[in-house]
DNA sequence: ATCCAAGCCGGAATCTATTCGCTTGAGCCG
DNA sequence: CGGCTCAAGCGAATAGATTCCGGCTTGGAT
């Protein structure tokens, strides 16, 4: 927690791209011995560094055809309206991510659906007439590329290294 | 691969929340012996339908302080020009992920920066004057909330259990 | 009724995680 | 310069998980 040197950047890297590997390929992978790489990990953890893990599964297995972007505007960034929309909407199943944003827009939601029949829906009950909510625009995403890691911008990583 | 019930429904939503649970546990969650359940991971894994595991960092402890959105416009949507974009910007280490959508924009880019000086030099340096952009908006994120479990929206899920 | 295939289970062998006491080396102070 | 302290690393031991079969049960088709 205090003080994340550049082994503990490598694993944070390495467990970023693939969570599954076990602690004694980790510790072979950033050169250290499996007790001592375990202990590093139990930091990690320990110490909020590590969050979570999750699984990437292929989405139209379960039945996700279609995903879009909404953008949207708010009448007001009443404090009130804003932290309840943030809260609530993260609750809706179809709902991947919610960004509250500065710019032309307040708010993008990025949603994961079957098809545009339920993209319609989602948007007209879960959205369109929310209170301070003045205008969507529905944007369908026809193609998407993601990064799982994270950058390392902190100079330490780099300080350490010479 | 072929076909998908409710019970591996369950591991996989289980496997989107937390990638670290053991076989064991799974199993337990499930109801089905260790073994079996064992037989269904490599199944899914073998499949494709589980595609990865990602281990969730603090971004404060990386050193990035600040995220933004980047709201492109094409001047036009050429594919060699799309393509070529979408395959090299996951190649920039700031990029969390791009989005190619209809509508006013063309693509949304979510970029995981250290600060305002580096959102500046990342915009101009990589994206405003690649070839085919007109214009980029940028929408810094004041807050962001996620799910990491995609919603289960095929209906086998439920016929299964009828 | 019989056969077949699919899914499930329990146990054995193997491999891994996890703990703990010891060692090493760097930094610091007397 | 010598020695003290502390953090980090290591290896061995034990506890626990994974993984692979062989066999059992069930449900559907012939």
């Amino acid at each position: 927690m205090d003080a994340p040197d550049r082994t503990d950047f490598d694993i944070l890297s390495l467990l970023q791209k693939n969570a599954r590997l076990s602690n004694k390929e980790l510790a072979a992978a950033v050169g250290l011995a499996p007790s001592t790489c375990h202990e590093r990990l139990k930091r990690l953890w320990a110490g909020g560094v590590l969050r979570g893990t999750h699984a990437e599964v292929d989405p139209a297995v379960l039945g996700v055809g279609l995903e879009a972007l909404l953008l949207i505007e708010l009448a007001k960034h009443q404090r009130e309206i804003v932290d309840s929309f943030m809260r609530e909407v993260v609750s809706v199943p179809e709902v991947r991510a919610a960004f509250l944003i500065t710019g032309r827009y307040d708010l993008v939601i990025h949603v994961a659906v079957r098809d545009t029949a339920h993209l319609k829906n989602l948007a007209l009950d879960n959205f369109t007439n929310r209170p301070g909510v003045t205008r969507i625009e529905t944007s369908i995403i026809y193609e998407s590329v993601r990064r799982h890691d994270l950058p390392v911008l902190t100079t330490a990583s780099r300080s350490e290294l010479d």
